[in-house]
DNA sequence: TTTCATTTGTTAATCTTTTAACAGCACAAA
DNA sequence: TTTGTGCTGTTAAAAGATTAACAAATGAAA
């Protein structure tokens, strides 16, 4: 059953909140308190929750650690994907701290970099590569997403590697926009139209 | 009138593209060769330039620097936005970067740290100032527009100082859900959600 | 000229996502 | 026990976005 998929950036998210609260003395949340904390509507967070057969306590809300666990059985895939990060400049490396430094649903295995003084350390508890290898790590080590962090420049040919070596998904963070097969889903972090449409969006209050 | 909003992002990435081709000798451009070069659907482009009341010739299509001209007056505000970055780490240095790299449409005036390093110089062409000062800048100038790249332990407080100073727009790239009033508005970088919803559509094929 | 292939412009249909509406349950307090 | 409040679960309606379908226009070639 496939489900909507802002339904399913929905459920990560409560997942991350979730997660948060599986401490806390209280074991339940209610619909409005996920809401709240994701500036939406509870009715939402009820019909996504529903979506994935989650039940809640009338009076208590729903059961934080039950749910955590349901997200996961809807979500994720059943062995972890792999990831790789292409491109390890200013934003690979931030982006690069930011997944190594939680505690992960997903798992990056490797760096890569044509910079001699990168290739062979180790950084962020990540072992860097030479770009050299990347095909031949993406098909034996079976990695499905790779996030792209490469000069503008070198995007279209990277990109065209990735492809080539049979990776299926690209989170692509360079001001490029790639031309994939259809097999390929690609996923744009574009900041200039991020900033476009907010500009546009004031501009009619 | 009110455009779509995701009409108004893709208008956005139309006018990156015609801006590429605007010197060469043919000054048209087909939908097709818009939609190829970014992915999507023909009807698409020439339903998003009806809705700005843009017209093509029929046998030669889109006439480029006329269409750029039209996007401009439709999605960009009169007197252009100003922009400040907030938290000058890896990742607001490589954003800081890449915005001041190339012709601009929007405007970054300032960037701001608490590092007494940074403070006092001029990054990438963009003078950086403390924290503190931050406020003033923000009501002084009439400031819109917040990229807020601090450590997510900051997130919040320098949020609610955003916030409190009158911005009137966000873009998060740290991994903490904002609470903002209505009239601010919120634009997410969520990596992890598109991790994991890259994930799911993988493990539908 | 006339024909033809190709592209625009537009309306209608479909699909997706969000919001509204409300019945029914669960517990607390009277 | 009974009543009342505040939540869940679900269906229906509305809003938003994409795709299909096709008439009309253009200019090149016959």
């Amino acid at each position: 059953m496939k489900l909507p998929g802002k339904t399913v950036q929905r459920l990560s998210r409560y997942r991350r909140i979730l997660y948060k609260y599986r401490y806390l003395e209280e074991p339940y949340i209610f619909s409005h308190d996920l809401a709240r904390l994701l500036n939406i509507n509870p009715v939402q967070v009820r019909r996504d929750l529903m979506l994935i057969g989650g039940s809640g306590n009338h009076r208590k809300g729903y059961h934080v650690k039950e749910l955590m666990q349901l997200i996961g059985e809807k979500i994720d895939s059943e062995k972890g994907r792999k990831i790789i990060l292409v491109g390890i400049g200013k934003l690979g490396q931030a982006i690069a701290e930011y997944l190594s430094d939680r505690e992960m649903f997903q798992d990056i295995i490797a760096l890569f970099d044509i910079d001699p003084v990168k290739v062979g350390k180790t950084m962020y508890d990540i072992p860097c590569f030479d770009i050299r290898d990347l095909s031949q790590m993406i098909k034996k080590k079976k990695v499905s997403i790779a996030i792209l962090t490469v000069p503008s420049d070198y995007a279209v040919t990277i990109a065209e590697l990735l492809i080539d070596s049979g990776i299926e998904g690209i989170l692509n963070f360079t001001s490029v926009r790639l031309n994939t097969p259809e097999n390929v889903f690609v996923q744009d972090f574009d900041i200039i139209t991020s900033l476009e449409e907010m500009s546009y969006r004031l501009s009619l209050k």
